[in-house]
DNA sequence: ATGAAAGCGCTAACAG
DNA sequence: CTGTTAGCGCTTTCAT
């Protein structure tokens, strides 16, 4: 790799004449051919360590999620990533596997590096952005929020859980229950205390055991769905507070032959590649790239040495229209 | 953030020591204690960039995937990074869309953050992988190959392609269409190739326009199927080259009203999700988190010095066992 | 507008 | 075993 000073002596000029150039500083027009010509000559690329080492910083942000497989974070993902590249900058994704460890690790990378910034979806509300945040470095939580005070983006989880839950009363159900996520995590409890406020206003009574709670994934939402159906009263209907565990539950369903369309189902997210939609499958959808995109801006807002007060961005999810009938794929 | 001048008169000894204490060589014990307690006491963490800008590498790899909303790459991407952290590197996720620009710019990025090695998945026949390699970086191609010398590992794609279409023919499907990636990228060339093998060998003869070729996208897929079931003699059976393409396979064919269960599809790849399988949907498994494991650990030996020969690790996918009668769940 | 020179924080000879 | 010192490649005053 070339350097500045093989440039420099190469058109004829000194190193920070080369810097200014490559940084749009002010330069004669001739000495910039002259300098541009040499750098096409000997394929220069400024070397990032050097000038992050010089400048305190770099053009890179960390992303931390808790699930890489999980498509709702690779949307979300991909509108970080989108609205990053807009201003030059790259993404470091870090799967945090909802492990506080592996997310503190993360952290510190993300200050030994220098990075920009960090947006996170927290894994508990343990987390310490102290180190960080008194780096300087302006931090953005995404989905989940924190106790810390930062910036943040979140979905109006209470409406999300009043949705999911209204549209299968709406379509008959009475006896819902709920799948929600670990007890501790805001975002899931408030999608199970909208589920819980309408089934209070409008259900026939609380039955025991009718909120279970899981972990995140496929087998958890399974487990708990097994676990509904052995009830007493088992119910009719099922909420789930994320998008997997709804997939766990369609196929705990499945396995005790229940016929899929006698029973409600309604997830608060998008059921990834849904070929086949039930209609009785109401899907909450939740905007996950438009909430990586809207985190992005303002995490380079802040970059950018945006001053304004903490701000929480609140986005409303949107019912899935009803499947209309016959159109839901009965295989 | 304090630096190793802060630890050093801290602790009463020489930078040089403090250097030596955080990269485990040979200090006194004494001295050793002193730098460690001067380092918590300061909550001093080694500064990444300086290291690097005096070693000239990193402990950072960097992976190259076309689509990071494809289950299958992510699960690609688990196994790296999960053999990565073993080793204590970390993985930085670069989404090159299948578009040869952003993998170029991917690739410059890499050589000038000093990263320490690149895995991709090349988005085209003509990346240049020239510049990173002469600068001493190893890389690794997987999933699919590039004419370029590298290391790789890859499946055996011809024989996926042959597992996928025997198993439509042993279940009684004769007329068998076959749906492949864009032209031009071997993988999928391979894949597609196996199919007209078994079709030449066991079929009725080739029909006209059974080989579609498509993006490798959901869309390319339904497109596709349209296509083929819109033709004088559409096909009864069809194989798909990837994962998603059998997605819009299976929702064209929702939508034209063909009863599912009388038509045979065949993935390579695995249906992420499927909860609802059809007893007439062949998987044929790819190993993609031991992919990027081995991709992984093949480029983590090339990081630490291996000079053997280039290798290519050629991987056997696995015909998903038929889904019992009455399991599959009949929607 | 341009050049000279001083670091950014760390590692690796080289002495001792 | 430990300290001294010279850079890694770049940006940024400070002069000119």
């Amino acid at each position: 790799m070339a350097t500045i000073y093989e440039v420099a002596a190469l058109a004829g000029v000194s190193p920070a004449t080369v810097s200014r150039v490559f940084n749009g500083l002010t330069v004669s027009e001739e000495k910039q051919r002259l300098v541009r010509d040499a750098a096409a000559r000997l394929a220069f690329t400024p070397n990032k360590t050097a000038r992050r080492l010089r400048k305190q910083s770099s053009e890179i942000i960390a992303l931390l999620i808790p699930d890489i497989e999980n498509p709702f974070y690779t949307a979300l993902a991909r509108g970080v990533e989108d609205r990053a590249q807009e201003s030059g900058f790259s993404v470091v994704l870090c799967n945090t596997d909802d492990n506080p460890g592996k997310e503190l690790r993360y952290l510190q990378i993300a200050a030994s590096e220098q990075m920009a910034g960090v947006i996170l979806s927290p894994a508990s509300d343990e987390v310490d952005l102290g180190a960080i945040v008194s780096l300087g470095r302006p931090v953005v939580a995404v989905d989940r929020t924190t106790p810390y005070p930062v910036d943040a983006v979140k979905i109006d989880n209470r409406a999300a859980g009043i949705a999911a839950t209204a549209a299968l009363f709406d379509a008959g159900y009475r006896r819902i229950a709920c799948i929600a996520g670990p007890a501790g995590i805001e975002m899931t409890e408030d999608r199970f205390l909208g589920w819980r406020q309408v089934v209070a206003a409008r259900g026939t009574g609380t039955h025991e055991g009718y909120l279970q709670h899981a972990n995140f994934r496929v087998e958890g939402g399974h487990a708990a769905m097994k676990a509904l159906l052995a009830l007493d009263t088992p119910p009719d209907a099922v909420v789930t507070t994320n998008n997997l565990m709804a997939i766990g539950a369609l196929q705990a369903i499945a396995e005790a032959g229940i016929p899929p369309e006698t029973f409600g189902l309604a997830a608060v997210g998008e059921l990834p590649f849904m070929v086949l939609a039930p209609a009785t499958v109401v899907q909450v959808r939740l905007p996950a790239r438009y909430l990586g995109r809207t985190a992005a801006t303002m995490l380079l807002d802040r970059i950018g040495g945006d001053t304004q007060p903490l701000r929480t961005v609140v986005l409303r999810a949107e019912v899935s229209p009803p499947v209309p009938p016959g159109k839901g794929l009965a295989l």
